[in-house]
DNA sequence: CTTGAAAAATTTAAGAA
DNA sequence: TTCTTAAATTTTTCAAG
C-alpha cells in the first residue's frame, strides 16, 4: 500500500487520538470528511491500523503488580519454543510476550492482582517444560515512560 | 472513585474498543446514552481512562527494528538514576521505559528505522553517564503477544 | 437515571477535478 | 481514481422530569 503525506498524517493522528471525530481529522489533514473517512476505511481494511485501545490507569482502578520477566529455555528446539509460546499466550495475565535474540529467549510482561497470584503464574510457567525453563522476575517499580505509540516521523524517511 | 459493575464494564469495553459509539456502549452496559456518556466523562476526568490509541501495524507501514534493552547503572545514586531516566525519556525512539527490581535497573523498548540508527541511539545512552552504564540489547524476533490491554476481569476481585 | 428535542457527526450517493 | 458536495441517517449533547 502506498502512503502519501496525508495517509501518514491520518495514521499518526489516529495513533495518538483514536477518538477524534472524522470531521476534525478531515480538517487536520485537509480533506473533506467523506474522503477522509474513505482513507481511514482503507487503512483499516489493509490492517495498517488495527484495534483502538483506551489506556487504563491501572493503579487508580485496582491494586496490581507488574512484572517484567526474562525467560531462557535449556531445550532450544523449535518444539520447545512453540510449547512455551502457546502456553504463555494462554495466560491473560501475560499482557505482552516477545521472542528475542541475545542472552534470553523471551521477554514477558505480566500483570497480577498481588505477589501471591504472580508467584502462582510464575510456577505455572516453570511447569510448562519442567526443568527446562529459566525465569528471572523484575518487579516494576516505576513506569518512566508508558507506551504511547511509535515515532512515525523519525521512522519514515523524508 | 467508586467502581460499580457498570463502570467496570465501561472501562473494559473502552479499553479494547475505543472507537465504539456512545450509543452502542450504552446498549452493552444497559444504560441510556446520556447517563452512559456521563459516566465516561467522569471516568475520563478522574483519569481512570486516559488517551485513546490506534495500534499501528508497523511492519506494514515502514521498515523498522525493535529492541528490548536491559540497563544497569554502576553508580546507584538517586542522581544517576534521575539523569538516565530523563535522558531516556527524551529519545522518541525509546517508546517504553521502566525501573525495576532485581538484576537490572531499567527495561527499555526502542524502535528505530534500522540497526545503524539503533546503534547510534545505543551509543547516546552509553554516553549519558560515561563508563557507568551497562546495556544489553535484545532484538525482537517475533511479537508473540502484543499488548492489547489489561485483564480487568482477573484483576478485580468478585 | 430517563426522556426527548436540538445540534453535530457520520454515511451514502451523485457528479466534478 | 480520488475528491467534493449535498442530503439522509445516526449519534451526541443537554435541559427537564
Amino acid at each position: 500500500m502506498q502512503l502519501d503525506n496525508i495517509s501518514q498524517k491520518i495514521l499518526s493522528t489516529l495513533q495518538s487520538e483514536a477518538r477524534i471525530t472524522n470531521q476534525d481529522l478531515a480538517d487536520r489533514v485537509g480533506l473533506s470528511p467523506s474522503s477522509c473517512l474513505n482513507r481511514v476505511r482503507k487503512l483499516e481494511s489493509a490492517q495498517l491500523i488495527g484495534p483502538y485501545l483506551g489506556t487504563l490507569n491501572l493503579p487508580k482502578i485496582c491494586r496490581s503488580v507488574e512484572v517484567i520477566v526474562t525467560v531462557s529455555l535449556k531445550d532450544q528446539s523449535t518444539e520447545a519454543f512453540r510449547t512455551f509460546q502457546t502456553a504463555a499466550q494462554g495466560h491473560p495475565e501475560v499482557v505482552e510476550c516477545y521472542t528475542v535474540s541475545g542472552s534470553f529467549d523471551f521477554f514477558l510482561r505480566i500483570v497480577a492482582p498481588d505477589m501471591a497470584r504472580y508467584n502462582a503464574i510464575n510456577d505455572q510457567l516453570l511447569d510448562i517444560l519442567p526443568g527446562m525453563v529459566n525465569i528471572s522476575s523484575h518487579v516494576v517499580l516505576t513506569t518512566v515512560k508508558p507506551f504511547r505509540g511509535y515515532p512515525l516521523d523519525t521512522l519514515i524517511e523524508e
